[in-house]
DNA sequence: TTATTATATTGCAATATTACGATAAAGATT
DNA sequence: AATCTTTATCGTAATATTGCAATATAATAA
């Protein structure tokens, strides 16, 4: 098939899975992690930072936007993107909420490999 | 093409995409969330509870072992798979660094949607 | 030994992703 | 207005992912 079965998960593991889809490529963590290094958010020189053509950059960051990573408004013939905290932090509490109950419960299984 | 040009980025930037890109898909995350749930580690049932057929579900798994997502041993003619705390831990400590960014930085652009 | 049970692998079809050249769109510059 | 600059979109080729039926594998139960 290739299509994911959406209907069948809960609104929540879908949202969860496209938040952590959209970080699962190498360019797309480069990308965030620029945004975090450069203190202006014009990012305008994103192009000529990573290894990837013009087109290519903007589609990855098309899908950061579209799953609400990034956000952005036009200046000009630029535009400026910087990190939507509000969505990145939907996965902050998935990863707490993973710790809580492993501190909990102290696994003692699968201690082989 | 198809396959990501992994070679032009760091291997850190390689690994998170990786363990994010396992966590991309709401199976999976159902999976993690299954685990979660259930107290004992043993995990033969996981086929029951997802809305897939059993070769889906074993392909799954094994995706989230191969991120090192989950880890596991055989037990008899079942499989016991628990959470890797290490990997996760990984996207975590990005996490915080992303968080420690953005709060030293307190960005003001970017308002408009 | 012969089922039975549980998970893995294979093979394949449908769809998605990745990458980039060519081109478009739109504000800035001259 | 004509040109430059920057980002977006289109079209397309190569590859990856998703899903499942069929089958294999391996331990357990009879």
């Amino acid at each position: 098939m290739g299509a994911s079965k959406t209907d069948h998960f809960t609104e929540k593991q879908n949202q969860l899975a496209a938040i952590a889809k959209a970080l699962g490529h190498p360019a797309r963590v480069a990308i965030i992690e620029y945004l975090l290094s450069v203190d202006s958010c014009i990012c305008g020189d994103i192009v000529n930072v990573l290894p990837l053509a013009q087109p290519t950059v903007s589609q990855h960051l098309k899908e950061l936007k579209n799953a609400g990573i990034i956000k952005g408004n036009i200046e000009g013939n630029a535009i400026c993107y910087c990190i939507n905290e509000e969505t990145l932090s939907i996965l902050q509490a998935f990863f707490s909420h993973i710790n809580n109950h492993l501190q909990n419960k102290k696994s003692n299984c699968c201690y082989i490999i």
